[in-house]
DNA sequence: CTGGATCCAACTAGATACTG
DNA sequence: CAGTATCTAGTTGGATCCAG
């Protein structure tokens, strides 16, 4: 998975290009009730390193999906929200939740 | 991403952890169409090698979302179809072609 | 025709330590 | 507080060859 590939074949794809990995939905899911600081974040997220927080977070920056705001203080403060078609994404969140939750009851207990 | 994690934080997990990856959404909407032939799918799909299609299906397979349906001949044909609960996958299917289509026409042109 | 088996390159993610 | 740098283990995907 690359990132800035333009070459799909379907616009589906974006979305897993997207969302695809171990973290975004989590974080984005985070996001979708508002802004976060850093921090926050990450005690949100179990187990998620500092690293992978700051990377993903710089990936779906990259993509227009997270707005990211530094107020230049000591010490700094920064600040995560998602952007007008970052916010669109609750529609296909909201479809997964929903088929995600029956398959877990049909499938996995 | 590991096969059959039941841990998930959320069921929206589940939705990236079946269809992430390269191929498998592609896959998926090969067969939405309706049932087909191994060759078919890989005729359908560009690029796509054996290995990683006979892979994606029998993931697809074990987790519930494929059918496949050996017919006993020489020379063998094989048929992969959508289980009840993958055909639902539609849904999902559909928010995120929306949403990709809006996201490409907005920021990848 | 429908794959499985093997080898390998590239990428992903975790642990840990360090910084303005 | 909000990261970056480094090292390493694990995973993914491609190429190629083989088989019922």
């Amino acid at each position: 998975m690359k990132l800035n590939n333009r070459d799909y074949i379907c616009p589906v794809e974006a979305v897993i290009d997207i969302l695809g990995g171990k973290w975004k939905l989590l974080i984005l899911r985070e996001l979708m009730s508002g802004t976060k600081r850093f921090s926050q974040l990450r005690r949100a997220i179990p187990n998620i390193t500092q690293k992978m927080l700051s990377k993903q977070l710089r990936e779906l920056e990259e993509r227009g999906i997270v707005k990211r705001t530094v107020y230049p203080q000591v010490p700094p403060k920064v600040e995560y929200s998602l952007t007008p078609i970052g916010k669109k994404l609750s529609k296909v969140f909201d479809a997964m939740h929903q088929w995600g939750a029956e398959y877990i009851k049909t499938y996995l207990r």
